[in-house]
DNA sequence: TTGTATATTATTGTATGCAATATCTTCTGC
DNA sequence: GCAGAAGATATTGCATACAATAATATACAA
């Protein structure tokens, strides 16, 4: 379990770091270094981070009430193992939420901004290219950090967090159920959204988001869930 | 500071207690029991409830992180002052979210459920004809409840959570910038859209909440940012 | 060998102690 | 009388100690 950014830890010197522990797990989380059902106990956690159970287990706390880990009482902390149903419920809520994300963000976003949007698609297409396990991860997390500045140009900040916690929800059932690992129409779609978003077109922003969000959910499979199951009793 | 329900808390026999504690001050806090600005010193809540400040430092920071407590470093917890901005976009987020838990409330309530939500507005019509405060702060909370209901029915554990935040964030915006305390109309409304849910008129539900949320937010007096913070000033 | 009971170990839940920070009080100089 | 400084007090942040619970290993009997 090498998931340590000592740089970062130092980098804000002690400007609450139970939050920036916890931040460190979740990327490891959403970049499947650590997998659905691994067990996070307090005092290895707090060894590696070099901080007491104390603050490891106020880290964990934030962690369990975004889904991303299970707290189960005097057995401790677990990566989630979001069951097929859950999964649907995160697309549901996204298919809900984002169409009004994108509707906001596109009359609101400046020229600087949909710049930056662009940027963030060459980045992405730069690591679709590439090969290998860690531009496969970094793949995934850069999808989905497209959706999160999106949602940081809705100019509102509750919408802002629920969208944090769906898109890592998301990173996780997709590192269950993925078949392809990211579904390769991914990035061409960012684009025509974001070309949508640049002429103010919202209504047609919201309908590429929600086919968007459609091929993504399309591209797992969630339907075995007996052999899950099975899958969950041994990973732990 | 008198907020404690210590039935509540021997009743669940050692099952986590910061839970309890976090829905205890939860309660007291769209109540209007504990108002904006208030603080919420460890040790005192501690005290309270006679547990140690480590698991109470476990409810605020759930409080925290849903919104209705703020945590300053080194100066402690203070029950949330959400300023005009944030009370609007608990709105806007209501008006995104709501119609979609109420149509999928209307595909899938029961005849029974139903019924257990006439119940509900009979409760609050009661709340609504008494007279005193405490009448008032049972008429708010039942108002709210009735959404978490319909939330319930949704079948989406993820929409639940975010209503759960939503109300509880509406109540303290209810409090500090109401104007009636509670919108008059509010609970024929109920009536008019638990009707259209029980046709299974899904589109007129949605466009009755709509309205309700439209009516809620009206019945609010936003304007007036600087006399807002001078107030909170004092209020410390 | 397998199943059960018991003892051992490990891990979490909670309380408490100490250091760091903020707040309040008092005092001094103007 | 008031502003500002210095000290006293209170409160939080974090680490640690101990108790409670679960997990594991061992021993024994069928």
């Amino acid at each position: 379990m090498n998931l340590i950014d000592k740089n970062l830890l130092l980098d804000q010197n002690q400007e609450d770091r139970a939050q920036s522990i916890r931040d460190s797990l979740r990327d490891a989380i959403i970049d499947r270094r650590l997998g659905p059902g691994s067990k996070l106990a307090e005092a290895e956690v707090g060894g590696l981070f070099d901080v007491s159970r104390t603050v490891v287990r106020s880290a964990l706390q934030m962690l369990a009430y975004e889904g991303l880990v299970r707290i189960e009482r005097n057995r401790g902390a677990f990566v989630s193992n979001p069951t097929p149903e859950e999964a649907r419920q995160v697309f549901d809520t996204r298919r809900l939420i984002e169409p009004g994300i994108v509707r906001a963000a596109t009359v609101r976003i400046s020229k600087a901004d949909i710049d930056d949007l662009r940027d963030h698609l060459t980045l992405e297409d730069r690591f679709m290219n590439e090969r290998g396990p860690a531009a496969r991860r970094a793949e995934i997390k850069a999808s989905g950090d497209f959706h999160l500045k999106i949602a940081r140009h809705s100019g509102n900040a509750i919408l802002e967090k629920f969208m944090d916690e769906l898109v890592a929800r998301s990173s996780l059932v997709i590192a269950l159920y993925g078949r392809t690992g990211v579904s390769r129409c991914g990035h061409s779609e960012h684009r025509d959204l974001l070309d949508a978003m640049e002429r103010g077109d919202a209504d047609r922003a919201c309908d590429l988001m929600l086919h968007h969000i459609d091929h993504i959910e399309a591209d797992l499979d969630l339907r075995e869930v007996a052999a899950m199951t099975l899958k969950d009793a041994l990973a732990t």
